[in-house]
DNA sequence: TAAAGGGAACCCGGAAAAGG
DNA sequence: CCTTTTCCGGGTTCCCTTTA
């Protein structure tokens, strides 16, 4: 869909890094959205980027028009780094970006890039990540960000699936030891919380699938699924909210509605006409519009 | 510039469930 | 059954925004 928006920036990284591990937040990953979609396709080599404050704070969605804000989050940018695995196995250890210079006036900001980072985003033929600005500028988590890269990298593959152990998805989406000690709190506040969001806002919708260990999740698959229309992105958003509601509500429903045996109640595959049932009934009560409010400034993209 | 408001992130603890 | 793990409400903290 063609259309001159100057949100519809794109943003083009290998498919490495957008599986790098970086310690980056929200605000700080905003910035390099915005820097990433001054590229050009054809581009040989980094050029400086230079954005008016005004431009930068307006573009990272901000409410604050506070300079001082502003540099503080350049220059802790600035000590951020990503963790990239080298071609040779090895690792390259690089800050997003490797200046932010601000003019005498406090009116531009000029950027630069490592030439090391150059792979990942120049000169890109194959095994890369593809993007709309606009879709991720408005992302809230981190995590949501995150996986949502992770989801664009394998979206076209023809299993568009990954899985990792936690500890694995731990380090991918640098979640510390003493974070989310329970996996129950990474449950609700990392992936659930994403696929909430990406719901919402995005072209993505993700299913997770746990794998356990005696009775302990040990191991997570991510799929992704594409989201073409707003029937999709409804279906996707409806299933989603019904799978999160309490256990004891959801199975409540289900019964209701004549799914039959307790023990398939767990089941997605199982039950399939009372759990669009069950849906329905749910979204009917209000079930759903506990909260998510949107961010919904800007015109909404109205895909197609 | 400070105080108040609001919301998300995080932690805790009892109840429930799962696995053996 | 008993133990381990998860579920989940609710409280606290923290950060950012708004308001005075």
């Amino acid at each position: 869909m063609p259309r001159k928006d100057p949100k519809k920036y794109l943003i083009r990284q290998s498919n490495t890094l957008s599986f790098s591990r970086h310690n980056l937040n929200a605000l700080e990953k905003r910035i390099v959205y915005l820097l990433i979609s001054r590229i050009k396709p054809d581009d040989i080599n980094f050029q400086e980027y230079s954005f008016t404050v005004r431009e930068l704070l307006a573009g990272i969605e901000i409410g604050s028009d506070n300079h001082s804000y502003l540099r503080d989050t350049t220059e802790s940018l600035l000590s951020k780094v990503y963790q990239i695995p080298t071609e040779d196995g090895g690792l390259l250890q690089i800050s997003p970006i490797s200046s932010a210079e601000y003019d005498k006036n406090n009116t531009t900001v000029s950027f630069s890039f490592d030439p090391k980072m150059r792979p990942h985003y120049l000169e890109l033929k194959q095994n890369y990540t593809q993007f709309q600005l606009n879709i991720v500028i408005g992302l809230k988590s981190v995590y949501s960000q995150k996986l949502y890269e992770m989801a664009k990298s394998i979206a076209n593959k023809g299993d568009p699936s990954v899985r990792h152990s936690l500890a694995e998805w731990r380090y991918l989406l640098f979640i510390e030891p003493e974070e989310y000690k329970l996996y129950a709190d990474m449950k609700r506040y990392v992936f659930q919380t994403a696929q909430r969001e990406l719901d919402e806002k995005t072209d993505i919708h993700l299913e997770f699938k746990e794998e356990k260990a005696g009775k302990r999740v040990n191991w997570l698959w991510m799929e992704v699924h594409k989201i073409d229309s707003e029937e999709t992105r409804q279906a996707w958003t409806k299933q989603t909210k019904f799978n999160q509601l309490p256990k004891k509500v959801r199975e409540g429903l289900l019964l209701n509605s004549g799914a039959t045996g307790k023990h398939s109640l767990g089941d997605v595959s199982a039950n399939a006409a009372a759990r669009q049932k069950a849906i329905a009934e749910a979204e009917g009560m209000g079930l759903f519009d506990k909260k998510f409010d949107q961010p919904g400034q800007d015109d909404d993209p109205a895909e197609e």
